[in-house]
RNA sequence: GCGGACAUGGCGUAAUUGGUAGCCGCGCUAGACUUAGGAUCUAGUGCCGUAAGGCGUGGGGGUUCGAGUCCCUUUGUCCGCACCA
């Protein structure tokens, strides 16, 4: 009997669906383990072999966790909501929600082929109104809320304004935009307009102007991690800074515990330093500076307080709000051209020649506090508007951005720490003694920066203070495919719906495109507003917004009471194990713990981390194929003999190459073009060139699981995926290599039904090392799994099946089944009922016990090859002690003339053998 | 510039975590069965050498009885951040 997979996996697919084999349910009576993939983006491609990668590995936890007597929580959904499709609606007419719709159908398909153990019960989609009903409600809660620094926790909005009018400012310690000060009387004498001003500046969603990126091409804003190198991630459109109204999530108020959290947690190292890098913690001290002639001063932050007496000038940002105030008449022209040259400037050049230096003189200037001398401010546009304040005190000397402005600009340079040759470049390094400065003098670095916090506390001049590098979260798009924001615009005072008008649907419109005054699509939606005829807002949530807490649904995913349960939440918890890309390192990983924190915060979810472990499984890339055509020919020459020619390299489809040979006939029908090909051939055959590059329809490299499966079997797709190497790594595609994998199946398959090709299995006992072969594999694949080491455990499958032989024991083939189940669902599923007899699912079986009896090693071995003049190999009972080896190691001839009469001073025995005898 | 990861046969990789380097798979070679095989099975396959033997984990150095593994140095590749004061 043949291995049918094709029909196996078809027959168990349809059963599980028809049995709801995987739906899972609140069970106290079993702990739970919660799996979870980063949900796809259905984009109108499908899936290619790369995307399921990681959700194989999740499927072989899960199932493995399942076996292990686990409650085991495995959904799946959609990221439904994003600019593709909008792009796509723009170009086409196409409404979003469609082209969604198919695109979510053809990817349930894909992933239903692949045996994956979802329950499909739990599924969902970001972009229906059930689901983004509760964005939006998270969005009131923090709209509702400000962030108390005192008990570190997200507030009611409500006890703000009761503190304002009680004390107004006074003792506020509040996470905000900007620090302010007034008094409960003059609070109470604002009007509306003023009093929803300030609360936006304490709100953690609230609305401010902001330098944002802006693409014009796309015609929206767009988060820091969307801009790669200045232009959009999507599109690879040019993106600029701009100054705009925006909506924010105050994320910097949880950087602390952002930064705190990862300790709690079991990621990657690298990818927590890459969360720890872009939350970019810094501490240092904020200064004040007297301005000269003005009677404001001027505010710095900088983590080299003890350098301020090399302080020889100031630099502030182009941006900076005293500018106008601190530019002389006679530098009033310089500086507008300077401004004006910065402005023209986009992000993108501004990197390109970071290392020009570019400045100019405002005619201010500044008191240092600390010696009272006069030192000049200039503006140049290496000091950033967005971190600190925006101005910094520059200290040529050990600083090489300062050092560099101080040369152009032909400015003094004071040392003030011991070390390096300032004739070349600046000294940085935070070591050395102190030097030209006064009470510092002779103190080491690190002591002088703590001395100095102590001293511009206590003369006033400032704080010890932390900078982060983190920035609020931009969270309005001018976009239609996304989450419309539960806000009206009563009188110009941005005003939350209340919580039981959600969800405010998305309107039809048919046109997508901005208006002609530069507004979002939704100003083009008829009747976008309250019934009160009160317009709603018209820009739409980002991307993000809609993945920040979909874990939480999962857990309870068709409640219409609220996003999750307590019962649910409390029974499911946070994420145990969640897999996917390290591209989300500074963007999703980032805002759902943040979002999961603050709902945390009110009360509403009892874990304060969302995912307690993550892996990041490796891309994969595409393994591209080319043909050589002869310059002005259509003739072709294989790999081998192209140097002989002049040639053009030409991708060609992968799915008609195998093991990088052509399959000419099937080139020939591939394009009009190539129809009258001819080849020079080498060995009768035509070898393609190769290169691994992105995997993309336009390299032509594209393989599609489907081809695989129906070729080979899902089973197979998911053993070779997981074979194909670490699964961090990220490793080009390579179909060649899978039969391998195919064989193993195979030849497990024919174990069950070697003789007369039925069914047949031996209820004769098992040898001894049968048994010992089974609990090896059954030890390393459980450690294996563990250790998320999927490929070393398939080929302790491979190695199992070798060493078995033919081997169609009961005692043995029963628990191999249940071992290999996680990886090859479909196969496992078939024999563990028609072969081996067995009722229930397999998927309900306990995973085999490993019995470390059966690995007793029946022999001590010391084949030695030492220094080239020790050999001997003998052979001991295992299990005497080590003194016992020795003895017999010295009675041996060999061992004796090697020695020649001197005492060995170690014989070094590692289980099993003896490795070495140090004389 | 700063930070991080990695480097092993023709290829993907493995190595009990300091203990016989190259497991497993692909590919390749030879053979068996077969009308045929892109099926199956057997044997071989790091490199040089007929062999004995020698050499081998990017290069150089070190620690150790012993190093792919630890340390220093160097080269190369990949990733993250990038004027962050």
């Amino acid at each position: 009997m043949e291995y049918n997979f094709r029909e196996i996996e078809k027959k168990w697919q349809q059963l599980w669906k028809e049995r709801g084999t995987y739906k899972v349910e609140i069970d106290p009576s079993r702990p739970k383990f919660y799996v979870l993939d980063m949900f796809p983006y259905p984009s109108g491609a499908g899936l290619h072999v790369g995307h399921p990668l990681g959700y194989i590995a999740s499927d072989i936890y899960s199932r493995y966790k399942r076996l292990c007597g686990f409650n085991v929580l495995h959904p799946m959904g959609y990221d439904a909501f994003g600019l593709p499709a909008e792009q796509y609606a723009i170009q086409t007419g196409q409404h979003p929600a469609v082209t969604t719709a198919q695109n979510i159908k053809r990817y349930g398909e894909q992933l239903q082929l692949m045996g994956f153990s979802y329950d499909t019960s739990r599924e969902i989609n970001t972009s229906q109104p059930e689901y983004y009903r509760w964005t939006q409600w998270a969005f009131l809660k923090m709209f509702d809320s400000y962030y108390c620094n005192d008990k570190q926790q997200a507030r009611p909005i409500s006890e703000l304004i009761a503190a304002f009018e009680q004390n107004g400012t006074q003792g506020l310690n509040v996470a905000c935009t900007n620090e302010l000060s007034f008094t409960a009387d003059q609070w109470k004498a604002m009007d509306e307009h003023k009093k929803a001003d300030i609360l936006h500046n304490y709100r953690i969603a609230f609305q401010g102007d902001t330098m944002v990126n802006w693409c014009e091409a796309l015609g929206t804003v767009l988060a820091n991690d969307e801009v790669i190198n200045g232009f959009s991630e999507r599109g690879g459109h040019p993106v600029v800074q701009k100054k705009m109204k925006q909506w924010q999530l105050r994320v910097t108020a949880y950087a602390d515990r952002l930064l705190a959290g990862l300790d709690t947690i079991d990621w990657s190292d690298s990818l927590k330093e890459i969360q720890r890098n872009w939350i970019g913690r810094s501490e240092g001290a904020q200064v004040f500076f007297d301005i000269d002639g003005l009677d404001e001063k001027m505010e710095i932050f900088t983590t080299r307080p003890d350098t301020i007496f090399g302080a020889t000038f100031m630099v502030i940002a182009p941006e900076h709000e005293l500018v106008d105030k601190l530019t002389t008449p006679e530098n009033a022209a310089a500086v507008a051209d300077y401004l004006e040259q910065t402005k023209k400037r986009s992000e993108r050049e501004r990197i390109a020649d970071a290392k020009r230096v570019s400045g100019v003189f405002t005619g201010g200037h500044c008191i240092n506090p600390f010696n009272g001398r006069k030192i000049p401010i200039f503006i140049s546009d290496y000091v950033l508007a967005g971190y600190g304040t925006g101005a910094i005190m520059a200290v040529p000397a050990h600083d090489s951005r300062d050092y560099a402005f101080a040369k152009h600009f032909g400015l003094p340079i004071i040392p003030v720490v011991e070390g390096g040759d300032l004739s070349v470049e600046s000294y940085d390094a935070k070591e050395g003694k102190l030097i030209n400065s006064e009470f510092l003098n002779g103190l080491d670095v690190k002591e002088a920066i703590q001395k100095m916090f102590a001293e511009i506390e206590s003369r006033g001049l400032g704080k010890k203070r932390v900078n982060y590098r983190l920035r609020d979260a931009i969270f309005s798009r001018q976009r239609y495919w996304g989450e419309p924001f539960p806000i009206y615009y009563k009188d110009g005072i941005a005003t939350p719906l209340r919580e039981d008008q959600l969800p405010l649907e998305l309107p039809p419109i048919d046109d997508f495109r901005p208006t002609e005054k530069g507004e979002p699509p939704l100003a083009r939606a008829k009747n976008w507003c309250t019934p009160e005829g009160y317009p709603y807002e018209t820009s739409t949530m980002p991307g993000f917004a809609g993945s920040s807490a979909y874990y939480l649904r999962y857990m309870d995913p068709h409640n219409d009471k609220g996003l999750v349960s307590r019962k649910a939440d409390e029974y499911w918890r946070s994420v145990d194990l969640y897999l996917g890309g390290i591209e989300h390192a500074t963007g999703h990983l980032i805002y759902s713990r943040f979002w999961n924190k603050f709902l945390y915060d009110l009360g509403y979810v009892v874990e304060d981390e969302p995912f307690r472990k993550l892996v990041n499984q490796g891309m994969i890339q595409g393994r591209s194929n080319f043909v050589y055509r002869i310059s002005g020919t259509n003739k072709f020459v294989s790999f081998g003999l192209k140097e002989q020619y002049d040639t053009q390299p030409i991708h060609v489809d992968v799915n008609i190459v195998n093991n990088d040979i052509l399959d000419l006939d099937a080139f020939r029908a591939w394009r009009p073009e190539f129809a009258t090909a001819e080849f020079i051939l080498e060995d009768g055959k035509y070898v393609c060139g190769w290169a691994v590059e992105k995997m993309s329809k336009s390299m032509f490299n594209v393989v599609n699981p489907d081809q695989i499966i129906e070729k080979y079997g899902a089973d197979t797709f998911r053993m070779y995926e997981m074979f194909l190497g670490p699964l961090e790594q990220s490793k080009p595609w390579d179909t060649k290599g899978i039969d391998g994998a195919h064989k193993f199946l195979k030849r497990f398959w024919r174990l069950f039904t070697q003789r007369e090709g039925n069914f047949m299995i031996s209820d004769e006992k098992a040898t001894p090392a049968e048994l010992k072969t089974l609990h090896k594999t059954i030890k390393k694949v459980t450690e294996d799994i563990a250790n998320f080491s999927f490929n070393t455990a398939v080929s302790a499958f491979m190695i199992c099946l070798n060493e078995l032989g033919d081997c169609n024991k009961r005692e043995i083939l029963d628990p191999l089944t249940r071992l290999l189940h996680p990886f090859a669902p479909h196969i496992t599923e078939e024999l563990w009922t028609s072969a081996l007899g067995h009722e229930t699912s397999i998927f309900d079986a306990k995973m085999p016990a490993f019995d470390p009896d059966h690995l007793v090693e029946n022999s001590f071995e010391y084949p030695v090859s030492f220094n080239g003049k020790l050999r001997f190999k003998k052979e001991l009972p295992l299990g005497i002690p080590n003194s016992e080896i020795e003895k017999a190691v010295l009675a041996d001839d060999n061992a004796a003339k090697y020695l020649d009469g001197k005492t060995p001073k170690k014989i070094i025995i590692v289980p099993g053998k003896i490795i070495n005898i140090v004389i």
